[in-house]
DNA sequence: CTCATGGTGTTACCGTCGGTAACGTCATGT
DNA sequence: ACATGACGTTACCGACGGTAACACCATGAG
């Protein structure tokens, strides 16, 4: 479903793009009211293209997610063994938190815990992660012994930690990404195991 | 500070129970009002006693906090080898999950989006998660070989690992809780070295 | 006895929010 | 000429978070 109709979807870019400006700029004090005169209309246009806030928010964090979700496949992807991919695909995902720290924020924080009551339909970015993650996982040919289950709690958990480490990553920007990345990865990698000696950074 | 004055603090835990109880009932649709009549009074008594909605949020949310932290505190403290008191945190944590699903929606939705203005104030719950476990395992004896920045990377990571899970299984309540924990345990204790052979349950 | 104090409670109001009804305008194609 | 439909408006609604103003007792001190 929504395909793409090519007159129609002009003017819900552009009222997009100013709503993308207007959380890119006030954060969580985005309102339709703010949106809609930032977009130079008034409400019930919103209203007619998005139905609601959620819809709004939705299409907002859809772009973005989309685009996330394509830099991690792709960091996914690239060549190498598991552990260079693992660390490639944090990487990316810090990488994006570092670049626009306010977008992130509103993925993470507002179109997740802004539909509590619809759960289940769009469940914010880092549930769609984890679902993405768990087919990657599965497929993986390294893990190849993992029965479906635990690729699906790997996948969660792997896509929580990340996320947990990027919401905390936000307010301590003194540690380098590199940093975060390296002892991410060697979590993931060895667990506790590895422990004693220092990473090979 | 917020020590506890004996007098005063008696209508205050009875304006807690009621918010805890409305809380319970409407979930997310809390608000000030409901509250205030589930109290049976009314919403200036509220502001008198908790300044604001995101103070009496606040309040709230320690409550069941310091319970649940405490808790975990317990697990992680058991006797047994690193790995066996890891497995019971995980489970506390989970079994929290399982227990009051709906007061641990309000803890981690909640009080930690209710607030994103005053960030690094409350920081929602598993930042104070976070925060605790970086402390226990810069104290563990088999983990010393950890420089500290390692300890709080991996506390906030497992923590988000943990709560993602947790967020997770709320809408997968068909696995149950002991597959979820070993899974989890398994990762944190391996990571991806240990995968081909199955976890041994 | 009086009177200040301080906690408990109320009603009535404010601005803002999400959302909608009703009404126009202006192209388009038939 | 006329229906269609997208674009746009003003004006309104109920509910929310929050506050001002006022009232009702107790207490204890002068």
């Amino acid at each position: 479903m929504d395909k793409g109709d090519e007159p129609l979807n002009v003017k819900r870019e552009q009222l997009l793009d100013a709503a993308d400006r207007v959380v890119q700029r006030e954060g969580s004090a985005a309102s339709m009211n703010l949106i809609a005169a930032e977009a130079g209309i008034t409400k019930p246009i919103l209203y007619r293209h998005f139905g609601d806030k959620v819809g709004l928010y939705r299409a907002l964090a859809d772009r973005h997610i989309d685009e996330l979700l394509g830099r991690l496949r792709a960091a996914l992807a690239t060549r190498g063994g598991l552990q260079a991919r693992t660390r490639a695909t944090v990487d990316a995902y810090l990488t994006a938190v570092e670049q626009q720290p306010q977008v992130y924020r509103f993925l993470v924080e507002r179109a997740a815990a802004e539909e509590p009551d619809v759960r289940g339909q769009v469940q914010g970015f880092v549930r769609r992660f984890g679902d993405e993650l768990a087919a990657g996982i599965a497929s993986e040919p390294q893990l190849q012994g993992l029965e479906q289950e635990r690729a699906l709690v790997w996948a969660h958990a792997i896509a929580g930690m990340v996320q947990a480490t990027g919401d905390w990553w936000l307010d301590h920007p003194e540690v380098p990404r590199a940093v975060v990345v390296d002892q991410l990865t060697a979590l993931l990698w060895q667990g506790f195991t590895g422990v004693p000696e220092r990473v090979q950074q």
